[in-house]
DNA sequence: ACAAAAGTGTTATCCTTACACCCATGT
DNA sequence: ACATGGGTGTAAGGATAACACTTTTGT
């Protein structure tokens, strides 16, 4: 075991409150699929979310964006908290303590750390794949994106974490227009239609997608593309950050 | 100080999960208006939300469900996780002690368990006034129904608690019926209309809004009511529950 | 020339909104 | 009779959905 985990696990049990951890829920888009930040442990197949401990004197708010950044070099990003998992049998560590074959766990604070029950907290990050750097951390061997149609079995309850993430994102969709945060700064309007594609899980009219987001006067046309396909060059867009972010306050259609 | 505050003080402590609190924000329907449930505190002009503790073995929806119980006598109520406050410092400890005025916190362990930081989840519940029996709890002299445009100044962040509460309840009004649990068994439309008004906190048309529920489905119509009004008798409908929980299920609009 | 994908247009249908009108009832 | 509030109807406008047509580009 190195001296990074030993440290960590020390400041973690130190610095951190107990009994209450976040974990992310961290969406990218690229190739024309969503995917999703994972963690897979060390010499292991146990996957995980990323996810950490807030600090005594810390807002939980700021432990998930202070997460973030550890996890992808990413600062600003579109994060929100979706639910709190409260169910006192979430976490079977006798499990994850057989699967991890004596690896990490074996200081009796730290493991009492693990043993204890644990109320989770869950965002969910919407990112730009392109600006990330992905860092696994002292447990881990990688961090990286996986297509969301794809995962693989994930640890605890993080399965179902992931499931109610993509609820309310799909709820959310309808009153605010994320994308921002995920595409690159000039997008064309499919790779915004796709992106939608990839949250509600089904096809859009192409047409009618145009007309509806064009609608909403967030977005700023630039000067044609003409990456090489074998048809008409489609227009490259923006967002008008100001227009986009007033439309984020008041939200879109509703009530 | 009574046994009664000692003795929940002790099992508070010894059988709960430190750091985490629940608050409840109830919200019934009266006399035209919405109402929420509050506490008041003993010898003091501190209101507060009914709240507690997560027992160790206890889900946090269930631990939700038993303060229900415990304030309101409900235990089939619409109750729902709507956020967590975690914000580290939520609570100012030191200005509730000078304001208790010596009641209550004196021993070192109870203080010490007030004083630490606490992350609370918050949940709403809407139900039946006529129903509930408000019961206060030990610290309190009162647990009764106030007028939601009428609140008195509430402890700690309460009053954020509740802000948010109605901007959730709001946003799930337009694909969630609520209604069920805050009504009597059959009511007219103009009520239901009212409720609808006290939650979005505007007026709506009279004509249209009848259209739009009727044709959800989910009501059943009864034989006239005869009330003594200067004017035509309205309609009694009830909740079609079989009609009304699918509908619950899948939303209304929507994706 | 042709296929492929982008951009635009058309139509029918539905929903929302703002009213207007009539109905039943108690005074 | 009439004021009061309940129930229903209508017409305009907007949003949605399905689909057709045109345009541009690389091969």
């Amino acid at each position: 075991m190195q001296q990074g985990v030993e440290k960590m696990f020390e400041s973690m049990i130190s610095e951190c409150i107990p009994g209450h951890s976040i974990d992310c829920v961290v969406l990218g888009y690229e190739d024309k699929c969503l995917k999703l930040l994972l963690l897979k442990w060390k010499n292991t197949s146990i996957w995980s979310l990323p996810g950490g401990f807030i600090q005594k004197e810390e807002h939980m708010d700021d432990a998930a964006k202070r997460i973030m950044v550890e996890r992808t070099g990413l600062d600003t990003v579109f994060l929100s908290q979706f639910h709190t998992f409260g169910n006192h049998c979430r976490r079977n560590v006798d499990d994850l303590i057989k699967k991890l074959n004596n690896q990490f766990l074996h200081d009796t604070a730290t493991v009492d750390w693990f043993k204890q029950r644990f109320i989770t907290t869950g965002y969910f990050a919407l990112v730009d794949i392109r600006k990330s750097h992905p860092v696994p951390d002292a447990l881990s061997e990688s961090c990286s994106w996986v297509d969301i149609n794809k995962l693989p079995d994930l640890i605890f309850d993080h399965e179902e974490i992931v499931r109610l993430a993509m609820s309310h994102i799909r709820i959310q969709l309808n009153y605010l227009p994320f994308g921002i945060s995920m595409l690159p700064k000039r997008f064309t309007m499919t790779e915004l239609q796709k992106l939608y594609e990839g949250f509600l899980g089904r096809p859009l009219d192409r047409g009618n997608f145009q007309k509806k987001m064009l609608k909403l006067g967030i977005f700023m046309r630039h000067e044609k593309q003409l990456l090489g396909g074998a048809h008409k060059a489609p227009w490259l867009y923006s967002f008008d950050r100001t227009k986009y972010e007033a439309l984020l306050e008041k939200g879109i259609g509703f009530i």
